[in-house]
Order: structure tokens, then sequence, then C-alpha cells
DNA sequence: CTAACAGCTAGAGCGCACTCTATGTCAAGG
DNA sequence: CCTTGACATAGAGTGCGCTCTAGCTGTTAG
């Protein structure tokens, strides 16, 4: 798959802006061009796009992204450190996910004082 | 229990700063002063800030806070509209709970290519 | 030919939720 | 007395993650 940058921003629900902000901010590996200087996305490109998304979605700040995309296009030696930083990602959504519970236990906890209140 | 505001940040672990501009904002009903103008924080105040927190940390934004807030002033008659609202804010919470589930399954499906790719 | 459109860059601007600064008052301790 | 420290206010500043603007080039359709 060889998309353009409208294509790749419908394709992902990333704006345009976006996608070249991340570029410039080093989130993605330099976009190859075509002869007229015009991003051709590839599906490396579009799949690295989609599991970006993921890595912002769930708090990864753009600080650690990049340095994350760093390691990427480092290459191979640098797996064991990628694993790490995908490991303490999950931790951190794990622990999101155990406060987002217990939030919504005392939110419903408040909805049933109310109801109760109601005589 | 009536505290000041320097004990009740650390009570509740929100800044001085912060619980000044809650109040500011209307998010916090106008706290009683002493006779020397300092505020006294009673035991609503303090329930009220830290479930504040709770609609906060699970992602509900100064606006609505604010008009929760407002409705908790106005009384008894806005009780089902509040309901509504922590209802809507349950339904966030849990979306935003699948969302993370499904995220940390894709994130894990990256750690399994890497530690297969290793050879 | 020209207007509409898609892309490009550099850099400015924005919205949110704080966070801090400047300046001042007042009470207590050395 | 005077410094220290907790409190007050109004308003400025910050960091993040976009988001948009200005001004340009090149392509396509009428």
């Amino acid at each position: 798959m060889r998309l353009q940058i409208s294509q790749l921003s419908k394709e992902t629900g990333v704006s345009i802006h976006t996608l070249r902000y991340y570029e410039k901010e080093g989130i993605l590996p330099p976009v190859k061009r075509n002869e007229k200087g015009i991003r051709i996305y590839d599906t490396d490109d579009i799949e690295w796009i989609k599991f970006a998304r993921c890595l912002r979605q769930t708090g990864m700040g753009i600080a650690e992204m990049k340095q994350f995309a760093q390691l990427v296009i480092q290459g191979e030696e640098t797996k064991q450190e990628r694993i790490r930083l995908l490991r303490q990602q999950n931790r951190r959504i794990k622990a999101q996910i155990e406060q987002l519970m217990s939030y919504t236990e005392v939110i419903n906890h408040k909805i049933e004082l109310y109801s109760l209140e109601e005589e």
C-alpha cells in the first residue's frame, strides 16, 4: 500500500497536520518522497502510525514515543530495550484500568446515595 | 473536620494553587472564611474535593465539573440531572477501559512479534 | 489561461489545566 | 522590632499536543 498524506489521514484518523508534526518530531522515520517531494507512505509507515496512535492513546508522551521510534530506527540490537518500554507501557495501562475501575465504583456509590436520598 | 488550605492540600494531594483555581472556576462552592479571610474547609468541602478529583481523573473536563458543581449548589431538584451526568461519566469510563484493554493486547502482540524475531 | 486543488515549509497560535509570580496582610517567635 | 511563614489576590506564564496560517509549487479540469 502506498498512500499520500490525505489518504493516510483518512485511513488512520490522524490529521494531516499531526502526521507532518509527528514526522518533524522524529516520531515517524523520515517518510520517502516522490520526485515532486510529496510524501508517499508505505505499508510499514502505515502500520507504524497505527501503532504509534495506540501508544499515544494509552498515555505515552510525545518524548517517549520519539525515543521508541529512535530505537526502531537503530535496528535489531535495540529490541530488548523496545520490549522493556512496551512492557512498562502495559504496566501503566494496567494501573490506569485499575484506577478507572475503582473510580467507577466511587461514582456508582454516589449515584446510589443520590437515589436513596430521593424519598 | 476543619482544615486550612495547606492541610487540605496534603490531605487530598491537590496543590494549593489548584484548590484556589477550582474555587475561582466555580468547581468548588465558595468556601467559608474565618474573620481573617482565611479559607476553612469543612468535611463537606473535603469530600467534595475528593469526589471532584475522581471526576477529573476519569477525564471529565473543567467545564463539565463546573456544571456538576452548579447543580449541587442549586440543590435537591437537580438530583436527576446529576445522576444523569454521573451515569454518562461511568459510560465514558467503561469505554476508556475497553479501549485500554484492546490497546494492551495490541502492545502485547507487538512484544510477542519482537520476541519471535529473536533467533 | 486560470481557477481549484493537493501538496510543501516554517513558524505562529490555541485550548486545557494547571502553576507560578508579585505584592500584600497578619500572627507568632527570637 | 523584625523576620518568618501561612495565608490572600490578580493576573501572568507554562507544557503539552496539537492545529492552523501564510505563502509557495505543481497538476488537473473547464
